[in-house]
DNA sequence: CAGCCTCCATACAGTTGTGTATGGTTATGA
DNA sequence: TCATAACCATACACAACTGTATGGAGGCTG
């Protein structure tokens, strides 16, 4: 494997071009112009568009919740992994995470993996709360405005002044974990 | 004006066309046809595709800030302001608010819109907030959390059954006015 | 070393959109 | 009533993309 691609090679690169152009350029010609070869080797790693798409939300569900929750679950021995996890994500770049979400409002099959990752993710935050002691009730719903608050980040997808990212952070916790 | 169209009837289209299909949906052929009507007519009111798009961007500003706010201070005489906001935007139908938000993704003309809108409506909330009594820095925390929300929440898209619907305004309205 | 399989280039047809040029129709007002 | 302007249809040239058919270059294997 050396100047060959793979299905593999193409998938990265169309998640690089997604995060980076967003889904309107996920088309054949332009990425195999990108990465400097012909749509012939595009049509033989994938039977169409479509499989192609398949693809590329599949890697994504993969690396937008398992890898990030176990990364907190692995990062928080002491601290508490809620605070953990809320720092990460309200502290990284989330132009893919926008490009999947847009990309979900005109594609079906991209809006069912958006709504995967939404379940897993929400379902976590939640179970992270009932285990701080919140009643189940509270516990749903108070995940459910911290998650709607990370999605309109990531939606504004402007990283904040340091020092109203702290405040910020605060006021997330005192929302979760008072009584 | 019986049969005959005019710029306005083109806009009313775009943006019904827009909130049910997507900004992908905007195209002069495809528009014409569902008003049976020929493109003649589109290159008629507007000199190209960019200026149709404008009109129907700046159509928008004013019905997503404009009204909403006028329509929130005319209804709150005796009650609170912020509450009805949030009853409102919370209940509402935000299919046109995501399909305007996700072509500002991958469209200049529409990202520049969006944030003229985001920063009328923060500094409306963030108003709100320093009226009932908050800090400069509290209050602008807690607008953006509670704005990030609503973009989560009109992102998402599905209207929350009744129950749990009650039990979320009465967290962010705790989440706002508490000290 | 001959043959096959993998991977890609090239060429072609078909689709869908844009923008323009030109002419036809309808209403309106001098 | 008739000339003009507003409005629309039709036809054309052009561009970008999809999908397929076909063949060619290079490595692996018997």
């Amino acid at each position: 494997m050396g100047d060959q691609l793979s299905g593999q090679d193409w998938v990265d690169q169309g998640l690089k071009t997604l995060a980076k152009s967003g889904f309107t350029a996920l088309k054949a010609e332009p990425l195999a112009k990108a990465m400097g070869v012909s749509r012939g080797s595009f049509y033989w790693h994938f039977a169409d568009i479509s499989a192609f798409h398949a693809a590329i939300l599949e890697q994504w569900r993969e690396i937008a919740a398992e890898q990030i929750i176990a990364g907190v679950e692995a990062a928080s021995n002491d601290e508490n992994p809620l605070e953990v996890l809320l720092r990460r994500v309200f502290g990284a770049r989330l132009a893919l995470e926008n490009a999947v979400r847009t990309w979900a409002s005109v594609d079906s099959a991209a809006r069912a993996a958006v709504q995967a990752i939404d379940r897993r993710r929400l379902g976590y935050v939640e179970s992270l709360l009932t285990q701080s002691g919140l009643s189940a009730e509270v516990a749903r719903a108070r995940a459910q405005i911290l998650y709607w608050a990370f999605l309109g980040f990531a939606l504004s997808d402007q990283p904040l002044p340091k020092a109203q990212q702290q405040a910020m952070l605060d006021e997330m916790l005192r929302i979760a974990t008072s009584r």
